[in-house]
DNA sequence: GACCTCACTGTTATGAGATAACATCACAAG
DNA sequence: CTTGTGATGTTATCTCATAACAGTGAGGTC
């Protein structure tokens, strides 16, 4: 979705340094936990740090291969699973794609702002959540995990 | 999904009569409007309606005939767009379903509570995305619609 | 070290969800 | 009557996701 619209946008995707410290961070993280950062995993990892926005399932599946190669589907809906249970990437469902986690937090309750014209998403967190958990409380609803999604458009695409 | 819990559930599907009464009242606002509730859109709505509950765009598509016949993709695909563009039922991302608007004012932003025990849902409405909205106008974001759903356990099933 | 086992991976195939494209039809406005 | 517009019928295809099963490898147990 990169840039349909021809606006001038300031958060491009991040550097690779910056693409390299989130992959190491996770790994230390994870693998410390006793989790498996097997090469998959850290791969499809690195296509999400380094896309910066949401990506399609075979898209990352196109791009999985150095050489251009690209990976059987099971390959890279098993690292996403993965890497959604440890907190690592979302899935964004009213557009059926993924996209790293920006928050700093584990196991929390992501939403998103997502830009319909050039694709930007933002992911905020709590107070959100927070409200929605009351309405569920009142209704007797006892919450597992939510999809919180807001289409729109970004402060550069207005 | 009904009851693969194996619990009681109060709320079943609605009678004949109050499906009816939810047609007849779409059938005259949308009309009304100048719309044209043509008879695959009653359809669609008849079973989404009897249904009671989210269901699958491919379960509607099996039980469009009267006679068993099933319909074409399209045809039921059409219809779910037109309901959903009038407020008459909504798409639950998450679930990847399709279930009849149950709030009684048009041009809502819906949240959904969703059993993943039983398959109920329960719609409520505006305190959820009031939330929503103000981190969108923080973060500098326009919002033109929402995707908002909790998945859990009713109080049937906990 | 031999073994077990459990999580992960590789591979093939297929199931499920959604839409593109184009022909045709119904109907109201001019 | 003719013309434009929105709805439908039909075929084909595209995208998204997972089932099923065989193979592999790291770590624990004896």
């Amino acid at each position: 979705m990169s840039d349909s619209c021809g606006h001038h946008h300031a958060d491009g995707p991040p550097g690779a340094a910056d693409v390299a410290r989130a992959m190491r961070d996770a790994d230390q993280r994870l693998t410390a936990e006793g989790e498996r950062m097997t090469p998959s995993r850290l791969r499809v990892l690195q296509l999400l740090l380094a896309a910066g926005e949401p990506v399609k399932a075979y898209d990352l599946i196109a791009r999985f291969g150095e050489d251009g190669q690209p990976a059987k589907p099971p390959t890279v809906y098993r690292a996403l699973e993965f890497l959604e249970r440890k907190g690592l990437a979302h899935r964004i469902a009213s557009i059926s794609a993924y996209v790293a986690c920006t928050s700093g937090s584990i196991d929390h309750a992501a939403a998103f702002l997502i830009c319909d014209c050039c694709g930007a998403t933002a992911e905020v967190s709590a107070p959100v959540a927070d409200d929605l958990g009351r309405a569920a409380e009142a209704a007797g609803y006892v919450i597992a995990r939510t999809t919180i999604e807001a289409h729109g458009r970004c402060s550069a695409c207005q």
